[in-house]
DNA sequence: GCATCCATGTAACCAGTTACATGATTTG
DNA sequence: CAAATCATGTAACTGGTTACATGGATGC
């Protein structure tokens, strides 16, 4: 789970360890309680098993810029390469030798196979984790990743229903209304997911296929076969988990 | 976590760890894929450090009663007893030698203690634990774990709101989906405690503090300093997360 | 007589944690 | 000059997992 996270976090732009760990603990929800003893020897795993490696400092010095703040992806790839693994220089504070990684081609298969692999559905966010990558699946993958989580929350629902209408022993007020409430926990979510899909279908449904695009982002040329990005949030914004 | 279920349903009734399992899968979210190799570990180590202890057959001979199904909690532990380690004479089916454990003042307090720290609240299913086993804190302290859980869930929509309206980078699609909800369900979550905090006040403002009850039970006296039982699911259900 | 459920346990492993060691740089 | 932030790493431990070993009882 975690090295599936970084991969994916490395195939949008090199990073390194502390910046990962950062990004993850701000975005992901199951992993926000991440720890730097986890992180590290994660990058090692997969740096020993070639799915990244640590981009070297390659002499060819490239133009140099005032490296202040967050950069764009290419940005940061290219300082990160002009610094290596040296100390000192970059603009930024407190800079100890840091250690740049980047997907390799293994990696981006390795991440590819996980992305689409089931995995143990136990509800852990493993689910939010693949839609939170989705954008890198084909949209047929896309409509079966949502396919399968839809039966996995149909039966949940089933299970959870059953123990709120039939319990096995009588529940005191707590146990009914944490029934209750897992109850209708699951709904929402089996809600949410339906229209996912429907918004997914909708999307593939008029001929031309579509692509999941940056909401914002108004350069970077249009070709024929990547049509208009999704009008971001349209729909979604409704309150409540409604059922 | 699993230590705690543990102890919270040997405090209910003794069982051995084949039920012990059963009960964890079936009841309790977050220990659904519950191994045995996690739970007769943990019943070894319960039982080392004294928290739970193995009930041995006493031979003083108890009526011989027929066990088939489920019977409740005195009853259980009593034929338990009288059937001790030794295989044979259950009226179920497949009956090796169990070990049928019951918890020891010791366990009872760690159970306490347990059941009121704060626990590292990383959203997995430890609060809802804590509420499946609610009935045995007192009302005020009852009254605390709510309001820690409400507080905690504030901050939680806090920061899942903002990564909704001011997200670090632009969102695709999916990731905007995802970020609304996880704000969504924060909401309903809090909007849940709210509801049972409330609900707790209530039953304790009338001036007689009120003890959570088993819904049905007729038997058992009734004495003037633990009052009547709440009735089961009153109020709680009608459907939805309502916001 | 084979599958299935009951029942307990061990061993190898795995993914994560906390705590520690180390150290540069910036900001108040 | 102290505190915070950036940055990487190791070691010991924890709490779980899967897979295996063993075996009785029941039902089809």
């Amino acid at each position: 789970m975690l090295e599936f996270a970084l991969l994916g976090l490395l195939k949008e732009r090199p990073m390194h360890g502390y910046d990962l760990r950062k990004r993850l603990r701000e975005e992901f929800g199951p992993l926000q309680n991440l720890s730097f003893g986890s992180v590290y020897p994660a990058l090692g795993r997969l740096e020993s098993t070639g799915e990244i490696r640590a981009v070297t400092s390659t002499p060819s010095a490239e133009a140099p810029i005032a490296f202040t703040g967050s950069l764009g992806g290419e940005r940061a790839a290219t300082v990160a390469r002009r610094a290596g693994l040296v100390a000192g220089v970059l603009g930024g504070r407190g800079t100890r030798a840091r250690k740049v990684y980047e997907i390799t081609s293994r990696g981006e298969e390795l991440f590819e196979r996980l992305l689409e692999t089931p995995g143990r559905n136990d509800g852990s966010g493993e689910f939010a984790l693949r839609l939170a990558f989705a954008r890198h699946l084909s949209p047929p993958a896309r409509i079966r990743v949502l396919e399968r989580q839809l039966a996995e929350l149909a039966g949940r629902f089933e299970r959870a229903s059953r123990s709120v209408e039939e319990p096995g022993r009588p529940l005191d007020v707590y146990e009914r209304s944490l029934a209750e409430h897992a109850r209708d926990t699951v709904a929402g979510e089996l809600s949410w997911v339906e229209r996912l899909l429907a918004e997914e279908r909708q999307r593939q449904a008029p001929g031309r296929p579509a692509e999941a695009g940056k909401g914002t982002r108004a350069s970077r040329a249009r070709r024929t076969d990547e049509p208009i990005p999704v009008t971001a949030g349209a729909g979604t914004t409704e309150k409540g988990t409604d059922r």
